[in-house]
DNA sequence: TATCTAGTTTAAAATCATTCTAAAGAGCCT
DNA sequence: AGGCTCTTTAGAATGATTTTAAACTAGATA
């Protein structure tokens, strides 16, 4: 059982940053082969880097930031806003929404189609629509 | 012209902060005063500060920071989630949405009418839906 | 392959919004 | 007025995130 998880080489990620406009180090291939793997699910920075310690590798704490920054930035990640205590990610980029639980800060994805929005007002004037995030805040039943 | 603003006085928000279980403290009647007023607009611990210093008062920063919370824990304030810098609040406890401006961190209102939600999905398991909020992203159109 | 340079990473310090603390103060009931 | 609990206060503490300045590296060039 030594053999590695090869199934998306280095090479394959490096590639993906460079098309991002991302030069691609050891550290953010590292981190890409980690979230960019189609897996979808939800990070923190802090997550992540208990992620690449349990790798058995080190990323300085502000190249953690940095990286989840950039890749945001380039669309390789989504940023999630649902409470201002620390930032989440998303390895999902589609358009799609949360559910999202405030007691256990439980964030739960929604698939695109499953929110119809009938009917949406026109961007403010001079401006246009770039996004629409839908969060549906639910509570268990008791409470 | 020495004459203050008296449409609404002090006894009538002491009245509405013991109604939403809080006491009327020197305090949070006068931050009441500020915020309760039935103008919708959004605020931050700074600029609520700030109104308190320009109308002559002083209330320590942990006591703007408590009130907020606690008038939104009462249903008096809505905390509005479109960035993690620091908290927004919206005056504006009606159920409605917001058009979002990141490069300029505006916040505007859209009223509830104005974004029909034709489906939604079930709450999961156990669970019952509290809100839904629709952000709707903008951009200025040369960007 | 050696060299260069701009872009990156690093650990540590700095920032900044927010919360906590312990002591002083103020509603409000009797 | 007395007293009990909840609040306020200034300042310290917290914690996520950003910044810093120096060391490093990807990738282009010679």
């Amino acid at each position: 059982m030594t053999q590695k998880n090869r199934r998306t080489p280095k090479a394959h990620f490096a590639e993906k940053l460079r098309l991002a406009g991302l030069r691609p180090t050891r550290q953010r291939v590292a981190i890409a082969a980690l979230l960019l793997d189609g897996r979808h699910r939800h990070v923190t920075a802090d997550s992540l880097t208990e992620e690449i310690t349990t790798a058995g590798l080190h990323v300085s704490g502000g190249t953690v930031y940095n990286t989840l920054n950039q890749f945001t930035e380039a669309g390789l990640l989504r940023r999630v806003m649902v409470h201002n205590d620390y930032s989440l990610f998303d390895t999902n980029t589609d358009h799609h929404h949360h559910f999202y639980e405030a007691e256990n800060d439980q964030l739960v994805d929604i698939p695109h189609d499953d929110v119809i929005l009938a009917q949406l007002p026109a961007a403010p004037d001079g401006h246009e629509i770039k996004a629409v995030d839908v969060v549906i805040h639910i509570q268990s039943k008791n409470s």
